[in-house]
DNA sequence: CGAGAAATTGACTTTTACGTAAGAACCGTG
DNA sequence: CACGGTTCTTACGTAAAAGTCAATTTCTCG
């Protein structure tokens, strides 16, 4: 496990730009360590990264994102907090449960068009 | 099974705005009949809708969008279109399958937070 | 030590996906 | 026929999420 990955590093492996990074940072999404003036990302930015790419490659806005990360930080010491925080992450649950409704439904319907091309290309004495 | 329907109508089942629904067809994605210069969407135009919305609920941009819809029309007739359809069809769902593998995994971190959070009430004594 | 590579900040620009407002036409109803 | 409601087109506005460019600075290594 390294220590400190580098901003060329992080858009390589994720095949993003240091703009994009920045702008993450800038919008208080992630927190890299400086050295200098150069930032240093840690294992946990670069997770924190690669969870926000998931959140935006499942259609989620930055002040999504953002809403989903409060709720991946440690669980706070008070009870009303607690609570106030399941409620957001079931929140969240039931969004993602839905995209996941929206998603399984499209796959099936470019099932049906699948089948239809191949059923068609079978008339056409072709075969798949 | 309902002939037309009013553009107000599909605004008020699908939560949307006249202006998303006019964008969408100037965008191509779909084209509803007139009777004068008023828009009468078929079910079929209504159906389509429906899965311009799924597409944006998962992340998908208007020009994703479109290339799905493509897909959905009618097989074409020569082999050549149609070979080249599947392999469109075939693009298109290893993007969903993606795309569910990351909304899984955003699942499960959610899921690990929501343990966190029941485990620390736990730990207060406060059952839930 | 000097040159090139890599990193920084800041400002301006662009693209996408609509929102919003203006002005006019149409349609049934009292 | 005047009205309120619905719809139309056209056009400008805007927020989000970066892209792009310029001017510096800092590393590195031959």
């Amino acid at each position: 496990m390294r220590d400190y990955y580098s901003i060329t590093e992080l858009t390589r492996e994720f095949g993003i730009s240091t703009r994009t990074l920045r702008f993450y940072e800038d919008e208080g999404l992630i927190k890299p360590v400086r050295r200098g003036r150069t930032r240093l990302y840690r294992p946990s930015d670069r997770h924190l990264v690669r969870q926000i790419l998931r959140g935006r490659s499942i259609g989620f806005s930055i002040a999504e994102i953002r809403e989903i990360i409060e709720v991946y930080k440690a669980p706070p010491g008070e009870i009303g907090q607690l609570k106030l925080m399941l409620s957001r992450i079931s929140e969240k649950q039931q969004d993602l449960r839905q995209k996941r409704r929206d998603l399984e439904d499209t796959l099936e319907e470019l099932s049906r068009a699948e089948e239809a091309c191949v059923e068609r290309l079978a008339e056409l004495g072709v075969t798949t």
